[in-house]
DNA sequence: TAGATTGTTAATCGATTAACAATC
DNA sequence: TAGATTGTTAATCGATTAACAATC
C-alpha cells in the first residue's frame, strides 16, 4: 500500500466511501464499478477514481472494484482493522450518548473510561463504564493505553484538560467544545473538532438564504 | 446587505468568525482589524477582507471592523436575528443533549418539542419539553410554526420521517442518523448532516497517518 | 479478441493568497 | 496630511473533472 501525501480533502471523504461499501457488502453486492458507485453516492466516478488511487490499485481494468476488499483496504487507511481504546471526559448527556453508541464498537472503538467532575454523576453507570472522578484521569491513562479521548465538556475547562490529557500521552482528542484546540498544540496532536452549534448555524444560515432567494 | 452568490466554502466560516466576535466582545474589544483577527483565527487576513467582502462593506479603511456591528452583521446572515423553532425527533441521550444545550437558546433556537417511538422515554421531561409519541409528530407540525427538525434517531427509521417532516411542512433538517438525507430531497429542502461516526473515523485516519510517518 | 473499466495525464474550475490602489 | 487598513483585482495554488491510453 503505497501512501503518497493525502489531502485532507480525500480524507474527508474516505469514511463517506466505506459507510457505501457497507451498505453494498450488505445488500450482497460483489463488484462494483466506479460509474455505478458514483450514481449511488452522486459524485462524479472522475472523483472516485482519483480519490482511491492515491493509495494505490484497488481496481482492476475492465472489472471495477471489489467490495469487499476495497472496503477492507479503506478501513485500514482509516485504522479500523485494530481495537482501539478511548476515554471520555464529560459524562453529560452528549458523554453519555457517545459511550452508548454501539456502532462506534463495531469500529474497534471501545471505550474504557468516562470521567466527570461532577460528583452527582460519578458512580452512574453508562454501559460498560462506571463514570469516575476527573481527578482521577491522571492516572487512569498512565496505567491504561490509550490514545484517543473525547472531549464532551463546557468551553471553559476544555483548554486545560486538554492539557492534562496530551500530557499523560493521548494522542488525538475528538474535541466537542467550542475552542479550537488544534491551535494550542503541536501538529502531531490530532484534534477532530465536532462544533454542534456551528453545524446548526451553518442550517440556519442556509435556511435563512432560502428565503432571501425566495423573496428576491 | 448586498448579497453575491455565496460560496459554501464562505458559510462553513462564517459561524467560526461570529464565535471569535462574541469572544472579542466578551473581551471589551472594540474594534480589530483583519491583521490582528487573522493572528487569533490563523487564518489569512486576506481570506478574512474576501470572506466579509462578499457581503458588502463592513469595515472601514484606515480604522478596521467594529466588532459589536460585524458580529451582528454575522448574525444576521447566519438568521441568527430571530426566534427559530425547532422540534427534536428521537429523545435518547443524543437528543436529549441537544434540548439540553442552553447556548442554542442564546443563538435563538428554541426546542419547542420531543419526539420518541419508544413509550419508555415518552412522558419523560427534558429541560422545559416533555417527550411525546412519535405519532403525535404530524399534528404537532401542522399546529405549530416550527420550519427546523434534529433528527436523532437510527438510520433505518430516518428516511421515512425525513419525508414525514417535509410532508408536514418541515424546511430544514439537522441530521445526525447515517443516511445522506440530502439525495432524498429537492434542493430546497436543506439539510445539514452530522455523521459523528465519519468524525470518528476521520480522527481514527489522521492518528493513524501519524504512526506510518513515524514509523518510515 | 472485443468490451469494459481502470489508472493517469491534461484541462478546467474554484478557492486562496498576494498586491496595491482607494479611502478613511 | 500621513498612516493605516480596507476593498478589490490579479496571480497562484489546489482540487475537480474530462479524456483517453493501458489493461484486465
Amino acid at each position: 500500500m503505497i501512501q503518497k501525501e493525502i489531502s485532507s480533502a480525500v480524507i474527508e471523504r474516505l469514511p463517506r466511501y466505506y459507510r457505501y461499501l457497507d451498505e453494498l457488502l450488505e445488500e450482497g453486492v460483489e463488484r462494483i464499478s466506479s460509474a455505478e458507485l458514483s450514481r449511488r453516492m452522486s459524485v462524479t466516478a472522475s472523483q472516485i477514481r482519483q480519490d482511491l488511487n492515491h493509495f494505490g490499485g484497488f481496481g482492476q481494468q475492465g472489472y471495477g472494484y471489489n467490495v469487499q476488499s476495497l472496503y477492507n483496504e479503506i478501513g485500514k487507511i482509516l485504522g479500523l482493522d485494530r481495537a482501539q481504546n478511548m476515554v471520555i471526559v464529560g459524562g453529560g448527556r452528549l458523554g453519555q450518548a457517545l459511550a452508548n453508541y454501539v456502532r462506534f464498537e463495531k469500529r474497534g472503538f471501545r471505550v474504557i473510561g468516562i470521567f466527570d467532575r461532577n460528583p452527582n454523576l460519578v458512580g452512574m453507570w453508562v454501559r460498560q463504564c462506571q463514570i469516575q472522578y476527573v481527578g482521577q484521569l491522571a492516572d487512569f491513562l498512565k496505567s491504561h493505553e490509550v490514545e484517543i479521548a473525547a472531549l464532551t465538556i463546557p468551553r471553559d475547562e476544555a483548554e486545560e484538560v486538554a492539557r492534562l490529557l496530551v500530557d499523560n500521552g493521548i494522542r488525538a482528542i475528538w474535541n466537542f467544545a467550542h475552542v479550537d484546540l488544534n491551535l494550542l498544540f503541536p501538529e502531531d496532536i490530532v484534534i477532530e473538532n465536532v462544533h454542534l452549534s456551528e453545524s446548526l448555524m451553518r442550517l440556519s444560515c442556509k435556511l435563512n438564504r432560502e428565503r432571501w432567494q425566495a423573496d428576491g
